[in-house]
RNA sequence: CGGGGCGUAGCGCAGUUGGUAGCGCGCGUGGUUUGGGACCAUGAGGUCGCAGGUUCGAAUCCUGUCGCCCCGACCA
């Protein structure tokens, strides 16, 4: 009857993974390329998860004492010049405006005139903006702490870009506050990358590891990187949010001093921390299937949508009235402190066409609304965290009584399959032999060697020789787990002791 | 910046002994259908990336050029 696949996307994750991740953005309707190289469009779906995520985020960013602000995209390129590391680390990836005028050109085209007498740097992160603002805000002790958030885009030129996941220009929100004391601003910097692993694991059903980053892989002038990192459905770690202690590196380089109570001029601490649309990949690649994109309920632009079945007017009408009171009786029930959103597809489509769509956008719930469940008084509910053909028939008004249960029912249940899957493909391991055995693809799908390994547990000593070796391997150092036990070992590298496991693989 | 590949309809592609374009999907319309990604019919849509050259004649051969994709280098 159908020639249709058996799965919605194809190639399959088995069979080519990062094919697989661009056609689920796609068939989704999350994002798309742009005439812009490496550059996205995000469209009205991927731009809904967007939302709820600035929405959920910045209700804990408010929580924990911060406030909005908004710092200039142009950054004079004398103040990137200022922080020897962050130079080092941003410099290959700046774009820079170097005229404001554009004019007819010999050839009939528009030509750039109007040179700057000083570049200006999109910015690729506003550490240096935001710095050399606060030394204007910062004189008194009592000035302290700056909590400042904001929400905006940046741009770093990237060699090789994928949507979603390392994009030239992104959407973030970057945290910069100042505070008096070093044990403050520390604080701050775990505090919000609590706020970060909550937000990840309570939200977006992905659990991660909290962790501090090597010296060799911090932010480029940082004291301490910390980061949460999660595992994909191919087994590598994404790096899924990153919180600074900048120590006074950058205070000094922009001039943040104030004095203290006991009159003395000192240097502020400062600290950064930013999350970015990359969420949006680790959530497709943690929850996406075979069949598409599975949105966690609390980040779904639309938790139920509503598809009317009929097969004329005056079914229509009458199906359709259905429909919207289900819209009002459904909309008016909470669901994480927010109304539960339905929508109701009654486009001139197809239904199985219809269904499909839904499923491939990862919306939770799909309710099909025909004559018969109308007679029955019931409604004919599918979730997308169950196969397609998984669907029954509920009772109308038990639906709507628990329709917050069934949604808060599909989010622990991608949070345990997730956990699952990270736990069965993390493994400790004591040498180097068997380090490189575990992340050596085995004779199967050599040519397509992307989904093997995991989250490897090894102790491990900082050592310069150390990217190396793993380079050969193309493995990173992903972190040193802050709630991982205490356990004495030798670095499997360097024979150098250990006091703690680290985490190893492969990464995006 | 190195190595490889590709630019032909909205998308995916075919089209090599050179003879000025075709298929699938999608889209419009009409009809038959309808609890599952329909079927029949009928339409619309292309200066074959761009610029030169060879030729009576170029999507096809040659040169140049632009763009994109993949692998590497790079990636807070």
């Amino acid at each position: 009857m159908s020639k249709a696949p058996q799965n919605a996307i194809q190639p399959t994750r088995a069979e080519d993974y990062p094919e697989w991740y661009q056609q689920v953005v796609k068939a989704a309707e999350l994002a798309e390329n742009s005439a812009v190289r490496g550059c996205m469009v995000i469209k009205p779906w991927g731009y809904g998860i967007w939302e709820n995520i600035q929405k959920e985020l910045d209700k804990k960013f408010k929580e924990t004492g911060h406030e909005n602000a908004y710092f200039p995209l142009f950054i004079p390129l004398s103040y990137l010049e200022k922080e020897a590391e962050h130079v080092d680390g941003f410099a290959k990836e700046c774009a820079v405006v170097t005229h404001h005028r554009l004019e007819a050109g010999p050839d009939g085209g528009l030509v750039p005139a109007g040179p700057l007498d000083e570049p200006l740097v999109v910015r690729p992160t506003s550490e240096m903006i935001i710095g050399a603002t606060y030394s204007k805000w910062v004189q008194s002790y009592r000035d302290l702490p700056i909590l400042i958030n904001q929400w905006a885009n940046v741009v770093r030129w990237e060699m090789r870009t994928r949507l979603f996941l390392r994009t030239t220009e992104f959407l973030w929100q970057e945290g910069h506050t100042v505070h008096a004391t070093a044990d403050e601003a520390i604080e701050e910097t775990l505090k919000m990358l609590d706020v970060y692993a909550d937000f990840a694991q309570n939200y977006m059903a992905m659990p991660v590891i909290k962790g501090e980053k090597a010296p060799h892989e911090r932010f480029p002038g940082a004291i301490d990187t910390y980061t949460i990192e999660a595992m994909m459905q191919d087994r590598k770690a994404l790096q899924a949010g990153t919180s600074h202690f900048l120590g006074q590196n950058f205070a000094k380089a922009m001039d943040i001093r104030f004095q203290n109570e006991k009159s003395e001029e000192v240097h502020a601490w400062t600290t950064s921390w930013g999350v970015s649309t990359r969420l949006i990949g680790g959530m497709i690649m943690t929850h996406a299937d075979d069949d598409g994109m599975v949105i966690p309920p609390r980040l779904a632009p639309k938790h139920v949508v509503i598809l009317p079945i009929y097969r004329n007017d005056e079914e229509r009408s009458k199906v359709l009235a259905a429909c919207k009171s289900l819209q009002q009786e459904l909309s008016a029930q909470i669901y994480g402190e927010e109304k539960v959103r339905v929508a109701i597809d009654d486009r001139d489509l197809r239904g199985g066409e219809k269904m499909w769509q839904h499923i491939k956008k990862g919306v939770p719930l799909r309710v099909e609304i025909g004559p018969r469940d109308i007679d029955q008084g019931a409604v004919f509910v599918g979730q997308r965290n169950q196969t397609p053909k998984e669907k029954k028939s509920i009772p109308r008004a038990q639906f709507v009584e628990t329709v917050a249960a069934i949604l808060d029912g599909i989010q622990t249940d991608l949070y345990q399959k997730a956990l699952r899957y990270r736990d069965e493909n993390t493994v400790k391991i004591n040498s180097l032999a068997d380090l490189k055995a575990y992340f050596t693809p085995k004779s199967k799908n050599e040519e397509k060697p992307e989904i093997h390994g995991g989250f490897a547990l090894v102790h491990w000593a900082d050592d310069p020789s150390i990217p190396d070796q793993l380079k050969e391997l193309k493995l990173t150092h992903r972190c040193i787990p802050l709630d991982g036990p205490e356990e004495a070992g030798t670095c499997i590298f360097t024979g150098k002791p250990s006091k703690k496991r680290s985490i190893i693989a492969k990464s995006y």
